[in-house]
Formats: C-alpha cells, structure tokens, sequence
DNA sequence: GTCTATATTAAGATAGAC
DNA sequence: GTCTATCTTAATATAGAC
C-alpha cells in the first residue's frame, strides 16, 4: 500500500476543486492541507515540486477525465449526432451543471509555469482535434468542422464565464444543448 | 494639485493591466508599486482600503470606459447595424485585439470581496441589457434580442479565453465580426 | 503626498522524530 | 508516509519623517 489514509485521486479531487475555484495563486498549500487532510510535509513527500507538481499532476487526471468521458464517447460507431450527445453529457458532469469553472480558463493566467502553460495548451488543442473530427465525420469539409469546433469550445468557456458571473447557469445549458446542431451536419 | 507624481487614471491603467494579467491574487502590492512607480504607503494614502479598494476603483474605470466606448455607440441615430460595428470597435480597444485578458472573468475568481462580486455583476447585466436593447430595436422580439445579446458577450468571453490558451487571436476577431449580423435582424 | 523603515501575518518549503 | 516544529521569504499594512 502506497499511502495510508487518503487516495491520490482523492487528493487530486480536492486539488481540482481548490483550484478551479480560487485559481492557482489563490490556492495555499495551507488551503490544500485542510482540504486533503494531509499536513503540508505530507504533500510535499507526494508532490516533492510543491504546488507547481501538484496542479501538473491535477491537470493530468483532467486530460484523463476528458480522454475518457468526452473523447472516448465521439470514437464509437454510433451516429454523429448520438456522440456528440454522449460527449456533452461528459462535459455536464465535469463542469458541475455549469456551476464549476473551467479550470484551464481560471489556470491560464500569467504566473504559471511553463509547464503549465503547455499542460493547458495541450488540453485544448486535443479539445480543438476531437471536436473537429467529429465535425468532419458528421460530413463538413476540413474546413467548416474547424470553424464548429471552434464556436463550439469558445460557446462553452464564454458559457462558463457568463453563467459564473451572473449567478445563473441557464447560459451553459442552452450551449450544451446546442451541441449536436453545432457539431454535426 | 492633487498628487504630485502620478495622475490617478495613470495608476488605474496600470492597475489594470497588472489585475487582468495576473488576477486579483497574482497581483501584489509590491507589483503595483513598481508598476505605477508610487511606493507601497502613497498607494495607501490615495487608496486607504489597500487592493481592494484599488481594484473597485479599477473597476469603476472599466464601467466609465464601456459607458463611453461601447454603450454610448449603441444610442446614436446611425443604424442598428453601424452602431454595433462602433460599439464592436470599443470592444477591440478594450481586449487590446484579443491580447488582453477580461477583467471580469479574471476577477471573478472566489476570494473577491462582496463589494467587487457586485460591481463584476453590475458590469454584466448593464452590458447585456445595452446588447439585448440594440437587438430590439434592429427588430427582433425581446426574446429574441436576449437571447442575441446572451450569445454574443458568451462568444466574446469564450474568444478571449480560448485565444488566451491557444495564443491565437484569431478567434476574437472572428466573433468581433459577427457581431454586427449576431445582434441585428 | 510621498517617502524610509518596520510591524505583522501568511506564504512556500524543509529537518528530523516517529 | 505522516507528523510537529521551524526556517525563509514575501505578503498586507502602518508609523512617522520630510
């Protein structure tokens, strides 16, 4: 047994929340102690990088999130249109009903690492490829799919800044319903 | 004279600047006084209630700038659709052709005071209110137009966060020249 | 009004016991 | 692996001279 009292994904969990909430430089190593329930040495015996490796590894198990419940679903031998429905449900439950911010968004802000910026960087271009993909399946040219796939990510992220700032969700679920017009043919 | 070295707006641009670049926590005191080139208590003297009280009153350069450079264009007698392109030129100004950050998603983190959570909101609903009412009056029933006005501000927020992450400010100028047909009949 | 100097708190980070 | 205790630095904030 690797680590006695709470998981890594538990930990990650935590981390996700703390920081797609306050954002990085809003986020202590004191606030993620008593959100994980491990003390400071603790998470640096995890994460000897600190908070630097901590969100590296956060924003790893959102590239997992995403490659499994919004990726993996627009590869199957269904419709089109039935994928992209699959994917947006995937993308609800990641963003909390619109209630959760996105955390590249809230993470892209100068200061970050290097690191970091890539890590964001590589997030959305496989964004921007599945989407487009899908897109071009349902019968756009390269071209149209592109362009789709780009309303549609920005629609999503603009959803999620709106909807926080005006205390009001309805925004991101008339994006996400959306979707499967935007995305397909 | 009131201050000596430095005018307010000159503070406040630079306030700015450092705010949507960095967010609320990722900017210091120490930064803002190396930035406007006042030592840390002469921001105190003009500011009593610290960063807080900086970043309202940034915030309030914000709603006098929308008011002038964007709301005002949408209250002439041109055509609906000339004054969206005024207004839209506005909006480039203020994103700096998509290169800056908006202020009020940065902002919008957790951790903010009520008092800046208000003003964020204030921000939104005046902008919304301006989109849906020139969306009227191009013809389009109130539902309509709210629903125009909705979708536009959700793409601008979404292009620049996008074209933040993706380093391409393509995006922005993209839905920048939508605007016109998006909020008019 | 602006400054130098400083007080106070909290941040990131580590040593060493268990 | 996790902890208590502590180090170092940087943050917000203020006192008081000019």
């Amino acid at each position: 047994m690797a680590h006695a009292k709470v998981s890594r994904n538990e930990v990650l969990d935590h981390a996700l929340d703390l920081f797609r909430t306050f954002g990085y430089e809003g986020t202590s190593l004191s606030a993620l102690s008593a959100a994980t329930g491990l003390e400071k040495p603790s998470l640096y015996f995890r994460f000897p990088g600190g908070k630097e490796e901590i969100v590296l590894a956060v924003l790893a198990g959102v590239v997992d999130f995403f490659t499994e419940s919004v990726f993996r679903p627009l590869l199957t031998s269904d419709s089109p249109r039935s994928r992209v429905i699959a994917a947006a449900k995937g993308l609800r439950t990641f963003y909390g009903d619109g209630a959760k911010s996105c955390v590249t968004d809230v993470l892209s802000l100068a200061g970050g690492s290097p690191r970091i910026e890539e890590a964001l960087n590589g997030i959305m271009r496989a964004w921007l490829d599945a989407f487009t993909e899908i897109a071009r399946e349902s019968g756009l040219t390269p071209g149209q799919a592109r362009l789709r796939a780009q309303d549609a990510i920005v629609s999503l992220e603009g959803s999620l800044v709106v909807s926080r700032l005006l205390g009001d969700t309805r925004m991101f679920h008339r994006v996400l319903a959306g979707l499967p017009d935007l995305l397909t043919k």
